[in-house]
DNA sequence: TTGATGTTTCATGATGTCAAGCAACTCGGT
DNA sequence: ACCGAGTTGCTTGACATCATGAAACATCAA
């Protein structure tokens, strides 16, 4: 993986700082899309997940990529605010889902109308440029088909 | 600002998706990064912003985008652990400038490394690609000068 | 002097880890 | 079918970091 030299030319330097300034940005303006609805960022990002289908703790501290005693406090102060609700797994009984209330999920849907970012910004630009910004990124994460034609099948 | 109204057409939210997805992941593995130097996100995070100068608390505290109050707690740990001193501003006495030490200069230079995000996603993309990517990237944070010349020469 | 600014301290709360504990599930041997 | 060992899911506790806001203090600037 890791073992690919640097590449240190300028242009992707340039492109990586880029990417760290819209991550910055991004960031910036979720905590405060979530503050304003009083949610800190964590809050926000559990919200969300469950906006869908209940999930168990495990699988939320899988996603959120902590540990399950963290979601346990997490999903605490949700509890007690009554925007979200342990229930029992009918299925396992260790198990506890989270599922958000009905002013949970109104919370959850304020939230995301209030996420401007990368949605005033895409506003310059045009349809065609939006297409290629998907694909680039889409091949940045992998997610992009890897090119059937020219292999690398491996790894 | 946010008075326009919400594009909800699928290709700009498929692109906001995209975005979330970029800046998870570069979180997550700038999180390791760190971690392999026993630093936590904000210590990388503060060290990194003084890599090539001392800054003044105060000056911290408004790039990290936190309470001055917050920045003294990180540099006292990054301190205590000879990454990082206080030294007296000669023009300002009520002024403290956070700097580097030598040993966290070779840190911050060996987390700067060891940062493999973006660059071995980016690795799959041709130059002119990155080229096209930098060019996005660039107007959608604004950056990517508002055409000095005429003024809102505009869409 | 008066007021503004830069830093620190304190109190408080949220987030995060790890270890330990309890409840419930699974599975193998009898 | 049963029972016991090991595993899994969640919570609790202790602890460190991060973050904010109010108050204290020194220094600057008018």
């Amino acid at each position: 993986m890791s073992s690919r030299p640097a590449p240190a030319d300028p242009l992707t330097l340039e492109v990586v700082e880029l990417i760290g300034s819209v991550v910055a940005r991004y960031h910036q303006e979720y905590d405060e899309a979530a503050a304003r609805h009083a949610l800190t960022g964590s809050q926000a990002r559990l919200l969300t997940l469950l906006r869908h289908r209940p999930l168990p703790m495990r699988e939320i501290a899988r996603r959120l990529k902590c540990e399950p005693s963290n979601v346990t406090g997490i999903v605490d102060r949700l509890e007690s605010r009554g925007l979200v609700e342990r229930r029992p797994d009918p299925a396992d009984r260790r198990v506890k889902l989270a599922a958000v209330t009905d002013e949970g999920r109104e919370t959850a849907d304020r939230l995301r109308a209030s996420l401007d970012f990368a949605r005033e910004p895409l506003a310059d630009l045009t349809s065609a440029e939006r297409a290629v910004l998907r694909d680039l990124l889409k091949r940045m994460l992998g997610t992009g088909r890897p090119e059937p034609s020219r292999g690398r099948a491996g790894d």
